[in-house]
DNA sequence: CGCTCTAGTAAACGGTGTTAACTCCCGCCC
DNA sequence: GGGCGGGAGTTAACACCGTTTACTAGAGCG
């Protein structure tokens, strides 16, 4: 019993190693640094045993990006824990900057986790991460967006006219929401939460999705000696335009 | 002479040649498979050759990406030839959908120019690309919105209120959009660009910006089966906001 | 004790960027 | 025309890289 402990203590315990170390290559020498022969240089075995723990450098990457996601979600989730929880503006400004503020100390692990073309295809982890059974970034959005609904206060007119074309994929996204709240203890009316609701959850997040890539990647059209100020005044807009406020 | 010309035009034909194949590989292959001796390969040469042309392989990247971007302005270009010079409206939507259009045909190119996290310090290419002597992408972003501006259709009130820490910066902008409409022969005056027009102009430029990154990446919070009913939804959001139609 | 199973190793293969020394030939000057 | 400088290109080498194969050593269990 406690040898298998032990045992599966020591593999998990490099395994953890392993993942602290590739991390440790990304965020100060960037991604191309994260080498199967460095870490294991660091971690003082050979290249070769990493491979009992994935079964190739783009596996281990993978489940780096996983890490990220899920240490993303751990640090909003205290940026969260520090607004009362009847502050639902607040809550939300507090995951928007928090968002803002990780991916501009942490651009490498932006750039791995939001911007890789790879991580196309398929699911994402921006809110879908079933394969990791760890909680997701997303779902603290949606946990407070959940909050939000809780409280009556409309997101947006739950029928506010919407892209007939999206139609379909804003009603399963709907139900998805429903689901994934009730799953996180949030009682809401569903009646409260429409296509619409949807909708607007989606423009909001594309809108801060693109302010925090934009500074992350500095495509300014001109020099901007600090974006705060903008990003303020973005999310001013936005939580404005989403009915808040 | 002849002679020199002939030297000369050898070696700038292997190093357009040289380009083009390292282009071929990016959109073919990816990023990870444009590699100096692919290149080389491909071309019949050996790898040490190509340092007669290029200082390393980032350097050639580099290069790279001044052409992609150069390609993009003139498939813009094109695009916006086809819209009549009179139709303002017209020509904001053909630019939008066209940068869209291209960064969907070409994930690997627009994650190598606008999301790449090495070119993020100082100067991008988005706009100022002084050092290549190529007209930019952004140049044509200009040339357009200098044709709307001269048509005395406000984009925004210039001197709609604006974050104040944020004055310095966009004055700065302002006399450089001005100065760069001369330049391209636009007749603009002068006094219908405010800091509010390159406020509202930055904010536009923003939002096109996250929604084509995100498309590209695929960082929707749910499936999407078509994100273009939802492009054209905010183009029409972006357009009304930023004072046309 | 012996058996099994596994984390780790050593050696090797083919690929990479990069450097150094070397050809070879074009275009210029005398 | 005859040398010659210089640049395009080559070969060889170095130090890396991911990955595979065959191996070793040791822990846990009967």
């Amino acid at each position: 019993m406690t040898q298998v402990n032990r045992r599966e203590r020591d593999r998990s315990g490099t395994d953890r190693d392993i993942r602290r170390q590739a991390r440790e290559l990304l965020v100060t020498q960037g991604p191309q640094a994260v080498t199967l022969r460095a870490i294991a240089r660091e971690l003082g075995i050979t290249a070769p045993a990493l491979y009992r723990y994935y079964a190739s450098r783009e596996d281990l990457i993978a489940h780096l990006r996983a890490d990220v996601c899920a240490d993303l979600a751990v640090g909003l989730g205290k940026a969260l824990a520090e607004v009362p929880q009847t502050d639902h503006i607040g809550q939300v400004l507090a995951i928007c900057r928090g968002f803002r503020a990780w991916a501009l100390h942490h651009p490498q692990e932006f750039a791995l986790v939001f911007a890789s073309p790879a991580a196309a295809p398929g699911e994402n982890c921006a809110i879908a991460a079933a394969d990791t059974g760890t909680e997701s970034f997303g779902q603290i959005f949606l946990t407070v967006a959940g909050r939000v609904l809780a409280t009556g206060i409309l997101l947006a007119k739950p029928d506010e006219p919407v892209p007939t074309d999206m139609r379909a994929d804003l009603t399963r996204f709907r139900d998805d929401l429903v689901v994934n709240m009730a799953a996180t203890g949030v009682a809401v009316p569903s009646e409260l939460v429409g296509v619409g609701t949807a909708y607007a959850m989606l423009r909001f997040w594309v809108r801060l999705y693109g302010q925090v890539a934009l500074e992350v990647f500095g495509q300014f059209p001109f020099p901007v000696s600090d974006a705060e100020p903008m990003f303020e005044s973005m999310l001013d807009d936005l939580v404005r335009d989403v009915g808040l406020r």
